[in-house]
DNA sequence: GTCTATAAAAGGATAGAC
DNA sequence: GTCTATCCTTTTATAGAC
């Protein structure tokens, strides 16, 4: 992560070494990496901001120690939403509810991998950060739809297909919300709920979280 | 637009001041507003990047006419888009295939729109530019499906609504096709389009562009 | 109109005190 | 670990020649 790796780590170093990755993150996603100076996230840590030349090599490697970080959020994410439930209609439900409630984690992913894709630096473990987010994502929701359609709940549908789908229209939702201020999340999620249930095939009173 | 405006224009400054819009658009949507320098934009144009301050006020003011240079390309492609067809449905195929093929256009637009959101700067100008993109956009879209709707094409569905679904859809796949390097954008907009055309309830032998 | 030269400011990064 | 001071580079913007 940082530039302090190879040295001891003490429980105070990684904390401020969090702090800052993650005020940094919350910049880097606000305004876009150049957009956002070394003095600006010492002051919103309330550090100096040769401080963080003491935990980070440069620029660039804070930004990926943030990207990690953000990559790491959303698996937490990930992981609670699974283990909530058992029943893949359940889980595609409470998926699309994550990204109304907690959406600021997986808005914070999207607009930094967007940042990252321009800005023609090319690092395998920011790459590598992405990819598995995405395909984590991708894994998740494809895996809910197998299980739907093998249980018999939901219709034959193509999962990777639809996952895909259901990805896209968030990742347009996070980008409309930003973009647009009189944007409803909530109730574009709401309605997209209801036409993936008229795809997937669920009966009204089978339905979860409307 | 430029600083030149309350001077006399001649058709040569008229053309060198568009001609710096187009190479600025190009790069602010590549790399984002802040890491595109003036010099960058000069060298990219060909000309000393002194020029560009003869053309306008400031780097803010060069962005404005940029995104204003981005709505109008957008709002020609809609123009031809209503010109070429009468029929809702095909309208709707071609709007999906525009998307595909002209896609810059139109990721030009959601890119700079994304960039100017996270700045912080306000300008009236650039805001009223990308709601006239987004109200166009959306009246074009549920204009087609009242259309088919009346004509008995459709089936009854709300369309401001499923425009909306369009519009976020299409938003999300210039993201991912940004993000993610093996993102079909094609195959993608060819599945939506099969899964549209289920919810309109338009039959298969009726469809077009597929 | 377009250029050269340069002022002025901002930002990234380091040295060294504490 | 954290700060002050400072250097160096990049970038914005202007003045003035052609």
């Amino acid at each position: 992560m940082g530039v302090i790796e190879k040295t001891v780590r003490t429980a105070e170093t990684t904390a401020r070494a969090a702090e800052l990755t993650a005020v940094a993150l919350d910049l880097f996603e606000k305004r876009g990496f150049a957009a956002v100076t070394i003095k600006s996230i010492g002051e919103a840590a309330g550090v100096n901001s040769a401080l963080i030349y003491y935990y980070f090599k440069d620029k660039d490697d804070l930004f990926r120690a943030s990207i990690e970080s953000a990559v790491d959020q959303a698996f937490e994410h990930f992981q609670a939403l699974r283990e909530r439930h058992d029943d893949p209609a359940e889980i595609i439900s409470d998926w699309l509810d994550t990204h109304v409630e907690l959406y600021q984690v997986v808005r914070k992913m999207v607009k930094v991998s967007l940042d990252y894709a321009r800005s023609a630096k090319s690092s395998p473990e920011v790459e590598a950060s992405i990819r598995r987010f995405y395909d984590e994502e991708a894994e998740i929701i494809s895996a809910c739809i197998r299980d739907g359609i093998a249980g018999g709940r939901f219709r034959d549908v193509d999962p990777r297909a639809t996952a895909e789908l259901i990805s896209t229209f968030l990742d347009g939702a996070m980008v409309r919300s930003n973009i647009l201020r009189e944007f409803d999340l909530k109730a574009a999620v709401e309605q997209f709920r209801q036409h993936l249930w008229a795809l997937l095939g669920v009966a009204a009173e089978n339905r979860t979280g409307i």
